[in-house]
DNA sequence: ACGAATTTGGAAGGATACTTTACGATTTTT
DNA sequence: AAAAATCGTAAAGTATCCTTCCAAATTCGT
């Protein structure tokens, strides 16, 4: 469809925003001409445009060539169990449109309902998006393990439902993560870790997940399952055995409450209700600090562990619990104690990861798409759709 | 240097052996005129030849062609604690020449004395490699983790020297790689994990290894420090905190015999000595049994700790302790139970699969010299090399 | 044994995507 | 206003692939 010299141009459009041609040609190593007739195949097709000019110290100016009206966008969608967010984006991550539903409030809050409400959430930002060319593809969040034979999908039947309503009316690839994946391609694009080259994300919250980044691509296992920590060993020692998800049980933020609260001493006043009030309690109440030192350590241990099967270059601490800066001393000690030091940081992208994660992915795939290569994502709901997973 | 398709035909020949030109054309999608330029490229240089002829049900008889004089060799070593191994190889994987040479009736064991040894191996088996076209790769397997910069390499000194030493006199690339990394490369390319896309290998011996390798890549972290699951949190509940290395020790075979001998019973004869005594009584002690079966519990939750970060494929179990078929039932089982069902399996190189995983380095990176593309070795010492790993 | 069928191998001509070279266009400096 | 610098394009050349056609080698059927 297109010739290698206009593929490069548009990836390198879509990684680096608006580019000059002569900037095009030295970093491509093409020739002008070569330039020339690349920009212009992609120029008539409407996937680039002109989009000023640049004037250098020196000399003649060079126009600017941006994405044009005929590259379109691509929506992402949080669908958490406490919100749904979405944000629609251009190809080259420009955020065009934003929404954010909380369910806080919704007395039904099944899957079915969820979803319908994530089909709502489309409908109104596809409204705000006329004119804007294409749609190129929809990614949405899931707090599952994400894999093409959908294999531990508990919402099945819905989800299928939801999926096969929305292609019918929109004709648009619909893509699956797992949110802590997306969560971690956020923080890897556009985050805490955007200046580094392998990343792993560890989301602290209710329930513990991780996500891994190497170059740019997601690491998810041969069936999704990569990063699924809550399965770890644990307790484990020579005289305990673990038992089904016991590390998540107890580094969950219920259980952190729970053993807040039952040593609370009463001169610290009414214990923490929830894991954000104990972390705002850090610097009136000793026993608050503690705890949380506590929990730091435990943290530590786990990072270690991932750490020690993995060696990433930093890893980024998020959830409700995670994202607490207090945190990092302390975990970044028991890292070094146990393994070897490692850079720690909290996330950059609180509650907005996960969406802008899925926005991600879908720039992914459609930019794929237009280049014709694989984008890599893992479930893609398309034309070719069938209960097997084959693509027809 | 090469065209696109005599590059693609080189490739070709080197991971499938032996083809015919039709054969080429139809697997690559080039035309017969394309192919004959691009064979006849690579037979002008040496690179491939003509290795016979195949003949069909029907017509004329097709010439096949294999990897040419002048495609040379490569070397690869096992440079462990207890004995050198050495394979000479061609590029296509037909091994050549191969040494064992025993470390443990020497008196002197010293590093240096190991890589004179080492430099002892390479000459003899350069001497039997005469007229097989040039060397070019040597890989060097050794007990340490081996990253670009060196970080942690306990012999660096004596190391460098014989690098060094080893350059002046064949001026040929010497990759270093960590002993537990090449075995999971072995075992994936010609090992337990032949058919499969995604494996680990997990080696449990005096010390506890992972090596990961994901679609033929081996996966080595940032600082190469991916697998050093010495490292992992052990003992860790919410009553004990973990040691340093605890891991290791409590899995190694010296606890693990040590252990086993505290609590043998009198009936049973006279204690086991080694691992390997251990496992050999397995049939006749009920204790011994009980032992073993203890330990795969423990080998269970290592191997599922392992699974919920990464989600592999298969899991090869390698060295002294975990090669024994025994384990796997009791391993599967922990795993399933922790995490989801994983296949397991020994492996099926033992006390080969080291040097071959070394050899299969010194392969990828000769191929990719010749092909101009990047091995992604993680250190090669060579005309450029500088104290800082830059190459010039 | 001999021709028909089938397959391999190669030569001629052509398409495509790039290059180099040369030159006109536009802007700033002198 | 002339010179210098940079941008953009036109023309011609080159490399690498393709398609088409034909010759050589081999098997099978008579």
């Amino acid at each position: 469809m297109l010739t290698d010299s206009a593929r490069a141009v548009l990836k390198m459009i879509v990684n680096s925003g608006p580019v000059t041609r002569p900037q095009l040609s030295s970093a491509l190593a093409f020739s002008k001409p070569t330039m020339s007739a690349a920009v212009g195949e992609l120029e008539a097709q409407g996937l680039v445009a002109s989009h000023g000019v640049s004037k250098g110290a020196l000399g003649r100016s060079a126009v600017t060539y941006g994405l044009g009206p005929r590259s379109g966008f691509v929506i992402g969608l949080d669908c958490g169990t406490t919100q749904i967010n979405a944000v629609a984006s251009g190809l080259d991550g420009q955020r065009i449109f934003e929404t954010e539903t909380s369910l806080d409030d919704r007395s039904t809050n099944s899957d079915r309902s969820r979803f319908a409400m994530v089909r709502q959430a489309v409908e109104v930002v596809i409204a705000q998006c006329q004119n804007l060319g294409p749609l190129r593809a929809i990614t949405i969040a899931l707090p599952n393990i994400v894999s093409r034979s959908m294999e531990r999908l508990g919402e099945k039947e819905s989800l299928l439902e939801m999926l096969a309503d929305l292609y019918r009316a929109y004709a648009v690839p619909i893509l699956l993560e797992n949110n802590v994946n997306c969560a971690a391609l956020a923080e890897y694009h556009e985050g805490a870790a955007k200046d580094h080259s392998f990343a792993i994300y560890l989301q602290i919250g209710v329930k513990i997940g991780l996500g891994i980044v190497v170059d740019g691509k997601l690491f998810r296992g041969f069936r999704g399952g990569a990063g699924e920590i809550s399965h770890m060993a644990f307790p484990w020692s020579q005289t305990e055995r673990p038992v089904f998800q016991g590390l998540e049980t107890y580094l969950g933020s219920v259980e952190l409450i729970e053993r807040c609260r039952s040593g609370w001493p009463m001169r610290d006043g009414a214990p923490p209700e929830t894991a954000a009030e104990l972390f705002a309690r850090a610097e009136t109440s000793q026993f608050a600090r503690a705890c949380i030192d506590r929990h730091a350590d435990d943290v530590g241990r786990l990072v270690a562990t991932c750490v020690s099967v993995l060696d990433p270059q930093l890893v980024v601490l998020g959830g409700g619990v995670g994202q607490n800066t207090i945190l990092i001393k302390g975990v970044e000690k028991v890292v070094e104690e146990l393994c070897w030091p490692v850079e720690i940081a909290v996330s950059h992208l609180p509650r907005k990861a996960t969406v802008l994660g899925a926005v991600r992915l879908a720039i992914d795939f459609a930019v794929g798409g237009l280049l014709g290569e694989d984008s890599g994502a893992v479930f893609v709901y398309d034309a070719g759709w069938s209960e097997n997973g084959i693509r027809t």
